[in-house]
RNA sequence: GGAUGGAUUCCCGAGUGGCCAAAGGGGACAGACUGUAAAUCUGCUGCAAAUUGCUUCGGUGGUUCGAAUCCACCUCCAUCCA
């Protein structure tokens, strides 16, 4: 199967603008393609990840990746798919993040030689001038239709600043700079990028006269249509020190049983018979699909390693394994104690389980700590030296687990 | 620049002098049920403490015994007019 068939096959490719064309080059290994990052955060999470992956496939067809950092861009922020407007960075920010995005590209990407190559818009966006862009590319472009564009309709009630406005025309000029300086003839990005995308190829061949093409790929939604790699407390980030490999794994283990299969087929890289083999999978089978997912794409971040410890703490939680070796542990001071003893809720707060002692007394109340698989009766309940020297495991809810030593 | 409307706790949104830590919904969290799923039901959702205290309703001042609510100024946003 060639690579195009491929990624239809995954459900990765979302619209096209020259379906043949765009086909044949990928196929033969021809397209020099980009997808940009913006640095709005100091860590990539699964969204990019999703761009990567993609990236490496192109990669192994033996097309040749431009990463472009949005060290200019950043400095505008997209609007799109947002409903308010987005926070400012500033410069030194934006550097930060930069670096810290290009490290953890380095991990699947080869910008080795004749590898992928990294590129940062700051470089050319920074230096332009105003009125000298305004004739050059800012008569290619048609306010009617730009206000026609999807990403920017959303925002016609919430309100859209001139400055984010303006993203579509950079993202456009970045099309283009790389068109002319890298051959640049493809560009991928999230499906919310279309209109942007689309507004770079229409530069090109206005100024050029020629063809580029763009492809966006499929956002990974739920199936109750919500996107996907996000909880409560934000992104499931690729860093491991903003999200654990064990909170990684846990979270693509607790996927619903409607969007494993779509997971698998669009992040892992196992072969499509084998996961038309999973399709067949029903009911408490899926666990297995879901575990599977999980072990794949922990090992792809984080490494085999992490990704096998990840799995042994998890069966020691919950499918009775006893080596829990490698749960969460905070070590407790002395001084915390007193008599000898320590109060639950306090014990909590210094594990960072709990951000106030109120919710640490509801957990309570309501029936949702155990202490050493035993459950938590009152808010009274204390700790004693010994029991801390040993270790004392603390369940909160059914998922969060935590060890407390001395 | 002018006119009007608006800013409320994680989000949406009620509240227009004391009965307001602030309705209702969503989300999150916990419990039951389960397969570490979904759906459903229940509880819960500012901080600290036993009857209570403290901080919060865009910002800063003011009126008042008492302000999310009234007044002044400021900031930001939307709509209409330029």
């Amino acid at each position: 199967m060639e690579i195009y068939e491929e990624l239809v096959a995954r459900g990765l490719i979302a619209q096209v603008t020259d379906e043949e064309e765009i086909k044949k080059l990928i196929n033969e290994g021809k397209a020099t393609f980009y997808i940009g990052f913006d640095p709005t955060a100091d860590s990539l999470h699964v969204g990019h990840f999703m761009a990567l992956c993609l990236m490496k496939r192109l990669q192994m067809a033996g097309n040749k990746p431009v990463v472009l950092l949005g060290g200019g861009t950043g400095y505008i922020g997209d609007p799109s798919g947002r409903t308010d407007l987005r926070k400012m960075l500033t410069p030194e920010t934006i550097e930060h993040n930069c670096e810290c995005f290009k490290k953890q590209m380095e991990r699947f990407i080869d910008f080795g030689e004749g590898g992928a190559i990294a590129v940062n818009n700051a470089d050319w966006l920074l230096k332009l001038n105003y009125i000298e862009l305004l004739r050059e590319v800012g008569a290619c472009f048609s306010v009617n239709n730009m206000l026609r564009a999807e990403c920017y309709k959303q925002r016609m009630e919430k309100g859209l600043s001139f400055l984010e406005f303006n993203y579509m025309i950079m993202q456009s000029y970045d099309f283009y700079h790389l068109f002319k300086e890298y051959g640049c003839n493809m560009q991928f990005g999230g499906d919310d990028q279309w209109s942007n995308m689309l507004g770079g190829t229409e530069l090109i061949r206005k100024k050029l006269g020629k063809d580029a093409y763009a492809m966006t790929i499929t956002l990974l939604l739920n199936s109750e249509g919500k996107k996907m790699g996000k909880t409560a407390n934000g992104a499931v980030w690729l860093d491991a020190n903003k999200t654990t490999p064990f909170e990684f794994f846990q979270y693509w283990r607790n996927v619903g049983d409607n969007d494993v299969l779509k997971c698998i087929r669009m992040l892992t890289f196992l072969p499509l018979e084998q996961i038309d083999e999973m399709d067949q999978w029903e009911g408490a089978k899926l666990n297995e699909a879901k575990e599977i997912l999980a072990y794949e794409l922990t090992k792809m971040v984080h490494g085999e390693e992490e990704a096998k410890k990840a799995q042994t703490a998890s069966h020691a939680l919950f499918a009775g394994g006893s080596d829990d070796t490698d749960m969460p542990t905070t070590k407790l001071t002395l001084d915390l104690l007193k008599e000898g003893k320590i109060g639950i809720i306090e014990v909590m707060q210094a594990c960072g389980l709990v951000t106030s002692k109120n919710e640490a007394r509801r957990l309570i109340t309501q029936g949702g700590v155990l202490v050493n698989e035993e459950k938590v009766d009152g808010i009274d309940y204390v700790i004693t030296e010994d029991m801390l020297k040993e270790g004392v495991k603390i369940k909160k809810g059914k998922k969060t687990f935590h060890r407390a030593i001395l």
